[in-house]
RNA sequence: GCGGACGUGGUGGAAUCGGUAGACACACAGGACUUAAAAUCCUGAGGGCUUAGCUCGUGCGGGUUCGAGUCCCGCCGUCCGCACCA
């Protein structure tokens, strides 16, 4: 074979060049041609890629090229995610501006993304960052402001009182703010909000249309928007009740259990809780420690249901005469439902806690289908599932369904002061989403505020909102609110003095809509309706699990809004009708331990390796100190265990790194980074060279579009490994499981080696075919390597512009086939008979082998299953 | 607590309309080439046994079936999501 070495990195610059000069990759809105939109979740312009990034761009990019040479009009683009408070952190530490940090690092990853060799359409690129985009944004929220899918409310937010800023649930960690480290307090300010529970029943529904999603994310995104059938139950109160609070209006899940109502409960915000405060100092100090202790996940694990009597009692709405204590208690959510309970606590685990506590009754209304009424108690766990209904006077003996239904008839039917005492009512977990920001670096909200005409919009005409240049982060804050002229406009309506509006949107909005722009990033208005009609729904999403809620929920809200806003056509439903969940990259980690055995943590580049296996050894390549091995995790900085994806294409070629993320491990799980890994796929880059080179020198004079007569046996065994080999290729590829693609391209390989040395009537023939689909077939996942081999074949076009070939039917079939014989169902022996032996022919082949003689012994079988081309299984 | 996923050699993983378990790769062992090494090529290999064969074997225990990694029931373990949602 060929000593030939194939230089990647030079190679792959090589053919970069190329692809970038003759526009390759350029994509054209030709709606006459059949479409396919892939799009991989764009980067957040950190400063660098890293490998999480280069598998998810491996694979988007195999499904783009692939798709492409299948004759689709493929769009696959890039951009940035480029608003964010890492920008600003680094403006506060570095003291340069956000802007020019972030455009500094977009280059720079455009630089490295460039050197993958990801067949993009670099002409649609765009920065959120950039007026260009987000004036498109502003128009967008000014229109859902005008449907009333964009508003404002007073809300509770987490405020953090050093950096003087809202924080995400995210950004809350134990009750602190991530970054200043102080406690985060509730504070209830004006805040814009997206009306995104308007849809929340159609976002659920809609969930079951999505076939193509993974089920894990459909499900998490149905347990967040949490629907749920009740009823909305109206109590007349009695006893002290403050002005105005004479019923109190209660949502529950379970009206069957209303005859085990022993107290009710309010939140420590409820307006009634509120009211009774005023008056009562002992109630009111309750309420301030419930608001207190609510935040943090560690304190809701152990929170005692702790309760406050009032001397307010409610009447059971089936019996006057029936009084049940009201409660203001810890564990009720101001904010879900009516923000009040009826507590039954034979029938819920917290309510039947809280009973213990304040010796309420416990009366169980509902027993197991096979339980004895008579007998059947609740000790400490309350019986939440379905039954019989016991103690429940005109429910008794009914199921718990059925008693439900006739509940919630009655009380719709029963009415107090005109209002029904029941109605059906659906809930939702899902809440309205806040997106306002005290940040400098996002999109400002295009709104203005005057003392005469309250929020007014910002017109058309005068949008963008561009974000003033000269802003300071010495001191904590909202650099707009404090910069000097910024917010001072005159009123659009009146023209009196005005603020602007010094709130940012969350940069979630910046990326519930690029997919959309993307079809027409040059589009005067956000986007262009024939664009949209054409590309959209993408085709293929791909990107990480950690966005299975909020990011793609977010997304699918603006797909409904911008329909509703005339800014995407009509019919359409999803934005993406397939979802793909990747794995992280995870390596493994080094250490050594400081004095008090913390852990200091090594970087891979920095230690040396000796030995295999258990003789293993791991050393500090500076002083031979031994190093710990630690888990294999994520790759992160805080566990210094990244390796640079430029560090590997620099050496060994972006095609190496691409194929090893594509080999071994299935896509949506996570995938070991490990040097060996890498050198195994290294390995089989060159041993495709030397293959392509040694066919493309034996097969010179070979005319492919003349096929032999004859094929001797050993070139139709080649032949047949081919298009075999193409058929599963394809498949795995539309499957996206491209670690068994990349199996059965490694077997083709060792096939084609094993057939070198042969000739005979079609050898060279076949030799050169395998050689050519071979290279077609890698083309999507080592791109450069294809071109190279391509040219080395002799061709003068593109791989990239190829056609994806065909594999010819008659050839995936074997006339003989090996099927497995069976004795009581081990495997004794296999028999090669031809295709189409019929079912009594192989019944007796089976019989007559020698395995199966011996067991039966002379014996006639008791039973023969022959499953044609599969199996014989026979049952002595 | 609720919901979900997963569990296969030394390792990553193949095989799921129930039909030859361990494809392919990594690591390993032996051989060829070489002065030598690297690289490359060839060969071998799930465990056990009395080794032309037999037997056990896909987390554990049952079941359905001619036949189970695959389906059903019950456990164990690992991971993920939600977290007082009435």
């Amino acid at each position: 074979m060929s000593s030939e070495r194939y230089n990647a990195p030079e190679r792959e610059q090589h053919w970069q060049r190329i692809w970038d000069e003759r526009e390759t990759f350029r994509t054209s809105n030709d709606t006459t041609q059949p479409k396919c939109y892939v799009l991989e979740m764009f980067p957040y312009p950190s400063g660098r890629i890293h490998m999480g990034h280069v598998r998810n761009y491996s694979m988007g990019d195999v499904l783009a090229r692939y798709k492409r040479a299948k004759g689709f009009n493929v769009l696959h683009p890039m951009g940035w995610d480029a608003f964010g408070m890492p920008a600003e952190n680094a403006a506060m530490e570095r003291n340069v501006h956000p802007g020019e940090w972030t455009y500094a690092n977009i280059d720079a990853m455009r630089k490295q993304l460039k050197a993958m060799g990801l067949s993009l359409d670099w002409t649609r690129e765009f920065a959120t960052c950039s007026p260009e985009y987000y004036q498109h944004q502003q128009k967008l929220f000014l229109d859902m402001y005008a449907k009333g899918l964009a508003y404002r409310r007073r809300a509770k937010v987490n405020w953090d009182p050093v950096d003087q800023t809202v924080l995400a649930n995210e950004q809350v960690i134990d009750g602190r703010g991530w970054r200043s480290g102080a406690l985060v307090e509730q504070r209830e300010l004006e805040q814009w909000a997206f009306r995104i529970t308007k849809y929340a029943d159609e976002l659920r529904a809609a969930l079951e249309t999505l076939e193509d999603w993974p089920e894990k994310v459909r499900l998490m995104q149905a347990n967040w928007i949490g629907r749920s059938e009740g009823l909305l139950v109206r109590w007349q109160l009695d006893g002290a009740t403050p002005d105005g609070h004479d019923v109190l209006d209660v949502y529950t899940t379970r009206p069957d259990t209303l005859f085990g109502a022993s107290f009710m409960a309010i939140a420590a915000d409820h307006p009634l809780a509120l009211a009774l405060a005023e008056s009562n100092p002992e109630l009111a100090a309750f309420c301030d420690a419930c608001r207190r202790a609510g935040t943090s996940l560690a304190d809701l694990e152990s929170a005692e249901k702790l309760g406050f009597r009032t001397e307010v009692v409610a009447q059971h709405p089936f019996d006057a005469d029936w009084r049940v204590p009201v409660y203001v208690a810890n564990f009720v959510l101001m904010d879900y439902g009516t923000g009040a309970i009826f507590g039954c606590p034979s029938g819920d685990q917290r309510d039947l806690e809280f009973a213990r506590k304040y010796d309420l009754p416990v009366v169980p209304v509902v027993a197991p289908a096979d339980a004895d009424p008579a007998s059947f108690a609740i000790e400490d766990k309350a019986y939440v599932d379905d039954g019989v209904m016991i103690n429940s006077r005109f429910l008794n003996g009914m199921p718990t369904k059925d008693a439900f239904e006739a509940v919630a008839d009655k009380l719709s039917a029963t009415k107090i002061s005109g209002q029904p005492v029941g109605q059906r009512r659906v809930n939702f977990r899902l809440r309205d989403w806040g997106v306002s920001r005290q940040r400098y670096w996002g999109c400002p909200i295009p709104f203005v505020h005057c003392d005469a005409c309250g929020v007014v919009p910002v017109p058309d005409d005068q949008l963008p909102v561009r974000l003033p240049e000269d802003v300071t982060f010495d001191v904590p804050g909202n650099p707009l609110d404090r910069h000097p002229t910024w917010k001072h406009v005159p009123c659009p309506a009146c023209g009196a003095p005005a603020l602007r509006e010094t709130d940012t949107m969350d940069t979630f909005v910046d990326s519930s809509w690029y997919f959309a722009r993307f079809t027409a990033p040059e589009a005067e208005t956000p986007s262009d309706l024939d664009a949209a009609s054409y590309w959209l729904p993408v085709d293929q999403y791909i990107g990480g699990i950690e966005h299975a809620i909020l990011h793609l929920l977010y997304s699918r809200f603006f797909a409904r809004a911008m329909i509703e806003t005339g800014h995407l056509p009509q019919g359409m439903q999803e934005p993406f009708a397939a979802l793909f969940t990747q794995g992280m990259v995870t390596h493994e980690t080094y250490c050594t331990r400081d004095s008090s055995n913390q852990p200091i943590w090594i970087e891979p580049s920095e230690v040396r390796f000796s030995g295999e296996g258990d003789a293993r050894q791991v050393v500090l390549a500076t002083t031979g100190e031994p190093v710990e091995v630690g888990d294999i995790v994520k790759m992160s900085k805080s566990k210094r265990n990244v390796v640079d994806p430029d560090d590997i294409i620099g050496s060994f070629g972006a095609d190496c790194a691409r194929w090893f993320m594509l080999s071994d491990s299935p896509p949506e799980r996570d995938v070991q980074w490990t040097e060996a890994g890498v050198q195994g796929a290294n390995r089989f880059i060159q041993r495709v060279w030397r293959l392509i080179v040694e066919i493309a020198a034996s097969t010179d004079n070979v005319d492919l579009s003349h096929i032999p007569d004859t094929f001797c046996p050993e070139a139709l065994v080649l032949r047949r490994s081919t298009h075999r080999t193409l058929h599963r290729v394809s498949q795995n590829i539309e499957a996206l499981r491209f670690n068994v693609a990349v199996a059965q391209l490694y077997e083709h390989a060792n096939a084609m080696q094993a057939s070198l040395g042969q000739s005979g009537d079609g050898m060279m023939w076949a030799k050169r075919e395998a050689a050519d689909m071979l290279v077609q077939m890698i083309g999507p996942m080592t791109p450069h390597l294809g071109e190279e081999c391509w040219a080395r074949l002799g061709y003068h076009t593109l791989l990239a512009e190829q056609a994806w070939p065909e594999a010819d039917p008659a050839l995936l079939v074997d006339d003989t086939i090996t099927i497995a014989v069976q004795v009581n169902g081990k495997r004794r022996d296999e028999l090669t008979i031809a295709r189409s032996a019929s079912e009594d022919d192989v019944r007796e082949a089976a019989l007559q082998l020698e395995v199966v003689a011996r067991a039966l012994d002379g014996k006639a079988p008791r039973r023969v299953i022959v499953v044609p081309q599969r199996i014989v299984n026979v049952v002595a």
